[in-house]
RNA sequence: GGCCCAUUGGUCAAGUGGUUAAGACACCGCCCUUUCACGGCGGUAACGGGGGUUCGAAUCCCCCAUGGGUCACCA
């Protein structure tokens, strides 16, 4: 068990000199921990119910794996009747760009991850345990740091970044761990007269834990997700205030989600490494240890391997890909469901149209390794919901994206609304309704016939049918097209000019006797088809034709007929 | 290299000592059919390797291999 004990001062004079070097370090620090705990008293949240966070920093790219995380802590603190906050972690400056918080609420809001507590945008926040924004804590962190120092568990380190450099080359060829430990901490023992005469010369420091831990020692994390993972304790002198006084992630990790009441942290498994860290800060500051679920990178096959989505190089890791090609945000969600609880597809085929807090969501039926992103299975999923999806809500949806996205098209489909809806609405609002459309980046190409202004008129005749058939078909159709027929006798009029042009009305026909016939009605439709949209396949025709009407279908038909 | 994690069909995965080793996506075939889809039916395809333990191992143990993560005043 770990043993802070051996750390607390029992010299009189040890523990005054302590005191002393706090006050000389945080002279401006008059908060205590004890304020602080008033301050931010315990949650008053029913038995069990959770709070999560999603902790991100704003680097202006909300990876595809922020917003799997952020779903399932958001799932699993809602499901609790638990909280789900927006902290950002702005501790590195470097790295910050502007708007960033801003970027993150809402890539994340398009895919209907909300928050109940926390920033609301840039510079706004709601919740009783703010601020949110850890560069607006440091006095926060400071209390603790003072604290800290005061009691001899942590102390100023004032060494040179080519100091660290010497050190870590000389670990290296000696072959031991790096880092600030043992006889490589040189500022721990630093007397205060030593602090002082470096701070008069103005010296940059950090303040560093004065690790109690032995890696002898093994420290076990038991993960909602993975299981106990069994690990060395931390004997590092980690960094808890940079030297712009600034926090660590370790240090702010430790303060910000005990005064929040984290109960379940919930955050990528590239963690996993610095848990002994976290274990060491949490029982140094006195805190409760939150639960941990460490989740797995979603990967990407790679040449017959597998590794992580890359920024770079993959444009599907940025959530906001799925935005821009129009994936409707539920479908998204249900890809991401199918990934963190496999059984989250039986389930949602049982209850279709169940919200998704009802899912019985666990942490622990997720797999402990990462996981595939399958671009393909997402496709099928979105095809799926948007086939379901009634012609209103479609319109809607497209011109919402396309009005962001593609000026051109949105101004077609506005022109005349209910042409369009008519469009959309072709083999839908059916039971068996098509599953032709997975994003809405694939309409415009999918209905371009219907638009002269976009549509390339690229006539794409069957090269089994000559060019003589072809115009007699086109010529014999023109005339008997009607625009009021019902399907069955608009099919039967087309059935009635086969046998005349030598095509069977009958594909068994055709298939009984091929020697007989130039081809069957089928072909005779294609052509037609073809005529009208350019293309070979098609939805059903009939619907097609006549949105098309008259005038139209006359026009294409000739206009067939003049390119042969 | 140290530490940690993972490994069931192409992919996501069920499975916790005895199963013909589920299901979904993808793929292939057939049926339906004016094209294409949809739908229906069927099919190909998996326990990384080697040792144990056991009457019996995908399941438990050990070793190996492979893949991944991490070793900052970044998160």
């Amino acid at each position: 068990m770990y043993n802070t004990n051996k750390y607390i001062l029992t010299n009189g004079k040890d523990k005054k000199m302590s005191k002393e070097l706090a006050e000389i370090l945080f002279p401006e620090i008059t908060l205590t921990p004890q304020d602080l705990e008033k301050k931010y008293p315990r949650r008053n949240l029913p038995e069990g119910a959770r709070v999560t966070r999603f902790a991100p920093s704003p680097t202006g790219f909300l990876h595809i794996g922020g917003l799997f995380a952020a779903m399932i802590s958001k799932v699993w603190a809602e499901k609790s009747g638990g909280v789900f906050y927006l902290r950002i972690e702005d501790t590195d400056k470097k790295r910050e760009i502007e708007n960033g918080v801003k970027i993150i609420i809402d890539g994340l809001s398009d895919f209907g991850i909300t928050f109940s507590e926390g920033m609301t945008g840039n510079d706004t926040e709601v919740g009783d345990y703010g601020p949110y924004l850890q560069s607006k804590r440091e006095e926060i962190y400071k209390t603790y740091a003072k604290d800290l120092v005061a009691k001899g568990l942590a102390y100023p380190c004032f060494m040179t970044e080519e100091e660290l450099e010497e050190i870590r080359i000389k670990q290296e060829e000696l072959k031991l761990t790096p880092g600030i430990y043992g006889e490589f901490a040189k500022c721990r023992d630093l007397s205060i007269d030593a602090v002082k005469e470096r701070l008069n010369k103005n010296l940059p420091y950090v303040i560093r834990l004065k690790s109690g831990g032995n890696i002898e020692n093994r420290i076990v994390l038991d993960d909602l997700i993975k299981g106990e993972i069994s690990m060395p304790e931390n004997n590092l002198d980690i960094v808890l205030l940079k030297s712009d006084g600034i926090p660590t992630y370790h240090f702010a990790h430790a303060v910000d989600d005990h005064l929040m009441g984290t109960t379940d942290v919930i955050r990528g498994d590239e963690w996993i490494s610095s848990y002994p860290i976290h274990y060491e800060l949490f029982k140094v500051l006195g805190f409760t240890m939150p639960r941990y679920a460490h989740i797995s990178p979603i990967m990407k096959q790679d040449n017959g391997g597998k590794r992580k989505l890359s920024k770079r190089k993959d444009p599907e890791a940025a959530v906001s890909y799925y935005h821009e090609m129009g994936y409707p945000k539920e479908a998204v969600i249900e890809y991401l469901m199918t990934l963190a609880n496999s059984n989250f597809e039986d389930w949602r085929a049982q209850n279709p149209t169940a919200d998704i807090n009802e899912f019985p969501f666990e942490l622990s039926k997720m797999s402990p390794s990462g996981a595939l992103f399958d671009l393909v299975k997402l496709t099928d999923i979105s095809k799926n919901y948007i086939s379901k999806l009634n012609c209103e809500t479609l319109y809607n949806m497209l011109t919402s994206w396309a009005k962001e996205y593609d000026k051109e098209f949105l101004s077609l489909l506005e022109k005349d609304p209910q042409y369009a809806k008519r469009i959309l609405n072709i083999e839908r609002e059916i039971e068996k309704p098509r599953k032709d459309i997975a994003k809405l980046s694939d309409v415009k190409d999918y209905i371009s016939y219907f638009y002269d202004e976009i549509w390339d008129g690229k006539l794409d005749f069957p090269e089994n049918i000559n060019k003589e058939d072809i115009i007699n078909i086109l010529n014999t159709y023109k005339d008997i097209f009607n625009e009021n027929d019902d399907k069955e006798t608009w099919f039967e009029r087309i059935r009635q000019m086969c046998p005349p042009l030598g095509f069977a009305a009958m594909p068994k026909e055709y298939k009984k006797n091929p020697g007989l016939y130039k081809g069957h009605v089928g072909d005779v439709s294609t052509v037609i088809r073809v005529a009208a949209t350019g293309r070979r396949n098609t939805p059903d025709l009939y619907e097609i034709l006549m949105i098309l009407g008259k005038e139209k279908v006359t026009k294409r038909l000739l206009d067939a007929i003049n390119k042969l």
